[in-house]
DNA sequence: GCACATAGTATCAAAAAGGATACTGTCATG
DNA sequence: CATGACAGTATCCTTTTTGATACTATGTGC
């Protein structure tokens, strides 16, 4: 999403909207938060939820949340290591934001991810969205 | 966010998480959202209120937004051009999301898009939260 | 005639994000 | 001894995304 996060926000009123989904966005991150919602994971726990996730990708992901305050790292002095990563009370504040997300996804996304319901590509009777006839 | 928007969702649970910031990610389409919650813009009009947005950006999307079918866009025959711009059934749909990420970033965004609060990297008397000392 | 507003496009280039693959060290188990 | 689990790293490369800039057409107002 490039570079959103912490920049200057000198926008008019949206800006929040767009810091805040600055912090969620990288394809990863919204479904780490809300696998951690759930409780402490460890770092392979994670993995195994978010199959298909590099874990040079989960790596990166996990610290940036972690800088960014929402999560919390931490380490045990143990061989094989131990690495136990759960939300801050920041993070914790999210979970409307996750809730919602999950809620208007089972609501509104089909098993292909394309959202469901009325196509606005299929042609309408009273048409009204054409394009290119401008 | 490098293609979530539309692709399979195979994974287990948070996959609607997954999916919704999926089309909700992209530098703009949040705040777009945002100010079309409030009513009916048009092109112009939009991009005062996201400055900094080229219109090459606010084209692009707008055009995503529409495919996935969460705004509409209406084209008046007219010269100078008018389109106007607002929210589907389907994005008005996201509301909850939308203000749940206002409500977020309102409470815990400092004016440098920093989260407010405890900074991790602070360093902690009790530390609990070492790097690099594996 | 010139500038402005409308809603964009086109083209080029840079930056950021993500993916693939291989590798680290130590312990426990078979 | 070989293998697997743990929590990552390191490197390289490709794709995606974003930015900058200039340009389109037409009508109105000065």
């Amino acid at each position: 999403m490039a570079k959103v996060r912490h920049s200057r926000f000198d926008c008019t009123p949206g800006c929040s909207v767009e810091a805040a989904i600055g912090l969620i966005d990288g394809k990863w991150k919204a479904i780490i938060l809300w696998h951690l919602l759930a409780g402490t994971l460890r770092f392979n726990e994670i993995r195994r939820q978010v199959q298909n996730c590099t874990p040079r990708m989960l790596t990166n992901q996990l610290r940036e949340l972690e800088d960014d305050g929402l999560i919390t790292r931490k380490v045990y002095a143990q061989v094989p290591p131990k690495v136990e990563y759960s939300l801050s009370e920041l993070g914790l504040s999210m979970a409307p934001i996750l809730r919602a997300l999950k809620a208007w996804g089972d609501a509104n996304i089909g098993l292909y991810g394309k959202p469901l319901g009325h196509d606005p590509r299929e042609p309408q009777p009273g048409g009204s969205a054409q394009r290119g006839s401008l």
